[in-house]
RNA sequence: GCGAGUUUGGUGAAGUGGUUAACACGGCGGAUUGUGGUCCCGUUAUGCGUGGGUUCGAUUCCCACAUCUCGCC
């Protein structure tokens, strides 16, 4: 499915302002997608994603391979029907990170990635035709070609070898998909942080037919120069006129130092996760909610802030319900941590515009790693 | 009033005549980047009811007092 994504404006830098359309509607780039691997938002309904102005979520084909089943899914009319997220696009995983996260005992040959099951134990091989098969069940509106993520850091010469396998698996990927009229797919860059190996992925990889490209294998326990290389790499290679997804980045200043290199889309399971553990997300760094300091502060969690959260409970009450172990306090948080990286990205379109994203960094990344 | 037993941090509790008094919970702080929601890391009693005594040395042994529990009058 082509997505007709328009680049409306590009800085000298190279970052973009752009849109894709969906049978959804049309959704502005640079844009932050929350994750949600077992079909939910961990502890958000939709309409709470939509209030926090999150247009599209990312799911995760391995783990509704394994439960539910990718045909319990088709069965009930595929994913947004599934679970009643009828808002906005849904961009499924391909399973091949959990090569790298689950990081058992693994199997990685030219057919494909033999995993244990971590419900049962039972093995699985994921190849890239299963890969696309389940992700057509589950009628997701942009898919990922499979991959390998390998671990950091790698030999130049094992990256290498993944390299042309993850290479040969986004071809495979590309012939196994039958629903390309109503699924978009993407390809995904891999070669570490080696120069040579990024740029023959970017490039080899643009010789594919996809819709759009992601650059995987970042923030994978890098430093942070090393990190900045890994992207610019890639995306020096990238076609401008098709969209562009940093995988797993979420961190603020992250999503800035992306888009100043021409990313477009991010996801990240940071706001979230985060979140659970009573971390929120503020212009002014993380705030731990659970701190003594909070015990009588009745003020939101950032005065300004446009969310249902900060707009109706104070920090004295959230930390109470994270102290106490209280799913609602994940829950409020979660909504300010999503809706903080939704207006961050709101900011850098209209600083894209403005043409100052620079030094809207420099201000943001002044406060933002200040701690107070 | 008499007899027996009890007394270790915020809590539940281990423990020994000899350097820094287990462990768990709780508290405090940290971590977290294509999510194995309940995970992980650090820290938290200068003191073992009080006062004496024995001993080179006592939270550990002895005495008195206090405390709470049980039994008897």
């Amino acid at each position: 499915m082509d997505l007709k994504f328009k680049v409306l404006k590009e800085t000298s830098y190279g970052a973009r302002l752009g849109e894709f359309k969906t049978k959804w509607g049309t959704h502005k780039t640079p844009m932050f997608m929350p994750v949600g691997t077992q079909a939910t938002v961990k502890t958000l309904s939709p309409e709470e994603l939509k209030d926090a102005h999150a247009d599209i979520i990312l799911s995760n084909t391995y783990h509704l391979w394994l439960r539910p089943g990718e045909d319990i899914v088709d069965n009930a009319g595929g994913l947004h029907e599934f679970m009643n997220y009828k808002t906005g696009p849904i961009l499924t995983d391909c399973g091949g990170f959990q090569v790298f996260s689950l990081a058992k005992p693994k199997d990685i040959s030219e057919e494909g990635v033999k995993f244990k099951s971590h419900l049962d134990g039972k093995e699985l091989l994921l190849t890239p035709e299963k890969s696309i098969e389940i992700q057509n069940k589950l009628g997701s509106d942009i898919i990922m070609s499979f991959d390998e993520c390998p671990p950091y850091p790698v030999t130049h010469e094992y990256m290498k070898n993944s390299v042309e396998r993850t290479l040969r698996w986004a071809k495979r990927s590309l012939d196994a998909n039958k629903k390309r009229e109503t699924q978009a797919q993407f390809g995904i860059v891999q070669g570490g942080e080696f120069e040579d190996l990024r740029k023959w992925s970017a490039i080899e990889t643009s010789k594919l037919d996809f819709d759009g490209y992601s650059v995987g294998g970042v923030s994978v326990g890098e430093d942070p120069i090393t990190k900045l290389k890994m992207i610019e790499y890639a995306t020096a290679y990238l076609p401008k006129d098709k969209i562009r997804y940093l995988m797993g980045v979420g961190e603020p200043v992250d999503l800035i130092d992306g888009v100043i290199r021409g990313i477009d889309i991010f996801d990240c399971v940071l706001p979230t996760r985060l979140a659970r553990h009573g971390n929120a997300l503020t212009r002014n760094g993380r705030t731990n909610i659970r701190n003594a300091k909070f015990i009588k502060d009745l003020t939101p969690i950032e005065e300004d802030c446009d969310c249902y959260t900060c707009k109706n409970y104070t920090k004295s009450y959230i930390r109470h319900l994270i102290v106490s172990d209280e799913s609602f306090g994940q829950r409020l948080i979660s909504i300010h941590n999503i809706r903080f990286l939704t207006k961050l990205m709101e900011d850098i379109r209209y600083h894209i515009e403005k043409d100052d994203l620079l030094e809207f960094r420099e201000e943001f990344v002044s406060k933002y790693n200040k701690k107070q």
